[in-house]
DNA sequence: GTGTTAACGTAGCATAGGCTACATTTTGTT
DNA sequence: AACAAAATGTAGCCTATGCTACGTTAACAC
């Protein structure tokens, strides 16, 4: 038996061993924290090809979320470097807000035609992909398209 | 052109006309709200099946989070009426907890399952599922099955 | 029985992300 | 130019969910 001298650490390095498995949902909750930044991204992408702009106002309504949300919002992901933005005026992405937007648009996409492919009906889809796109590894996603591509033909 | 009279609700009530598209976010953002009960029943469950009993530590470590996190979240269960609990005991599940457990545990088994049966490699899948499991809807989840079925043949 | 330690609980902090109510600015109409 | 309305911004509230630090209780070893 190694005799063990060390101080524990404090605080809840010690502790029962984590099991493996709390990786996944710490992975998940990563995930979820970039979700929003995916989302508005898409969102605003669509908004500047659709109507030339995104206003907040906008935002909003396709986001189902006050002003006040997208407001705060928008400040934190400017402030995380995707958007810019100035007051009372429309909002435009940076260029890796541009980057975000266009993996997440094709991502979900192909999570949508995927569902589709099984048969889901289309209202369904669209909320199960909603969801369902921010937590398809790239792993996933290929298989995904290559499922696709299969029943394509 | 309608004579409008009326002086429009204040707050959000009026504003542009809301995307339908909106919903699907909405929807997204009410199973985030339920996902950990989902996980929470899910990890009690099977830690009183596979050791008698689910003590906070043990749910710590299940599910990557500070014992603390655990505490308060078990109180919020409690009052939701998921979950029954005294101070330093073990952490019961309530008939509802059960039920949530139960059906929890089966959809994240079928979405295991069907990203298994894509190729996609097991930690991976453990993890997509994780994530997945809670934006499936009935609809997609019977799909899921049935294309197991179909390769499990 | 006493002492140590693991488990549990509590206090207090932070961030994210919802909201309403209200203030300000811009924009469009006359 | 002036007014009305829409858009945007600000203040302040709430809940959920993470954390560290520290206090308290229960369990175990001796
Ligand atoms: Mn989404
Ligand atoms: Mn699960
Ligand atoms: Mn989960
Ligand atoms: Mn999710």
């Amino acid at each position: 038996m190694p005799s063990r001298k060390k101080p524990r650490p404090t605080g809840e390095a010690r502790r029962k061993q984590r099991d493996p498995r709390a990786l996944s949902l710490v992975q998940t909750r990563r995930q979820h924290a970039r979700e929003i930044a995916e989302d508005y991204a898409e969102a605003i992408a669509e908004l500047i090809a659709d109507r030339g702009e995104a206003r907040v106002v906008d935002l909003a309504a396709r986001l189902g979320v006050t002003h006040v949300t997208v407001h705060r919002t928008v400040a934190r992901l400017q402030k995380a470097g995707f958007v810019s933005s100035r007051p009372y005026r429309a909002i435009d992405l940076t260029r890796r807000g541009r980057a975000l937007a266009t993996t997440s648009r094709s991502r979900h996409e192909t999570v949508l035609q995927f569902l589709l492919s099984l048969g889901i009906p289309e209202h369904v889809a669209n909320t199960d992909a909603e969801g369902i796109e921010h937590h398809v590894s790239p792993e996933t996603l290929a298989a995904f398209a290559s499922a696709l591509k299969k029943s394509g033909l």
